[in-house]
DNA sequence: CCTAATGTCTCTAGTGACTGGAGGTTCAAG
DNA sequence: CTTGAACCTCCAGTCACTAGAGACATTAGG
């Protein structure tokens, strides 16, 4: 049985991090000790890791509560858990995507170098160039020629 | 002069997120109508096109509202924006670097491809790993050969 | 056995950047 | 004049924590 902040420095998770995990359901709520201290058996700290693995994959909480609860069944068939961490996949090959654009956008942005003034400053002129401004307002505004 | 809803669409940004950069002073303070509606000049429209394309470009709202002060002023120097979109960039191309090691994980733990059980779930299992546990407790806690 | 330092407890509030709803008022069209 | 859309304020919720206040518990050293 090991205290919270054993518990943590195991897992390389904080202690109001572990407790907030509790609070939401995502750790059962632990036993205590005499003095009301929170006391966690070993196999908390496998638990406590599958969730930091998970969170630094970027799973949100709510998908780790599913993967939580497939993994408490091992017999059953694995097709949700593959399904999850295939969304998860998809997720960060498209936020990939987008910031691969936004990444060109800057760098053009910055490349220009320096320049004196704001009046010239490429960064101000990109960021309020109305062109960029196309989605919904080329229709009616008459800001598109 | 233009109703919020009318500049909402034209600058495509939602109504309760221009009434929240006011509150945040993102925007000044609007003029009200007889019947207390809120009237925008057509300056606005710059104004919030500009916030949404730096949105869109990931800046923060606290350096959005150090570039708009900056573009009020364009006889001055633009170091000071230069180096905020610096920042921004060396921020988005850090993240894409951390997404890459990520998505080349999933993809990984994806492509064993359909497995039986949860039991053999290579999903399930890399989570699960300790040894994946590595930062904090390689040191005492017996987990590392 | 006492003390000091550290660890833990609960509770509340804050972060960033919005989003949504309730309950009420104003406006433009027909 | 009535209807319905758009507007108003205020409050609460999102996500995943993080920080702080003020009090109790535990542990190591003297």
């Amino acid at each position: 049985m090991m205290t919270i902040g054993k518990l943590g420095r195991a897992a390389g998770v904080k202690v109001p991090t572990i407790r907030y995990y509790e609070d939401i359901g995502l750790l059962p709520e632990a036993e205590r000790s005499a003095g009301n201290q929170r006391l966690y058996p070993d196999s908390m700290l496998s638990r406590l890791c599958f969730i930091r693995h998970a969170r630094e994959l970027g799973f949100p909480l709510d998908a780790i509560r599913d993967l939580l609860r497939l993994a408490a069944h091992p017999d059953q068939p694995c097709e949700a858990a593959d399904q999850i961490a295939g969304e998860q996949l998809a997720a960060v090959r498209a936020r990939i995507g987008q910031l691969k654009a936004l990444e060109g956008e800057l760098a053009r942005m910055v490349a220009s170098g320096a320049h004196g003034t704001v009046g010239e400053c490429r960064v101000i002129e990109v960021l309020g160039n109305h062109a960029l401004c196309a989605r919904d307002h080329g229709a009616g505004a008459g800001v598109f020629a």
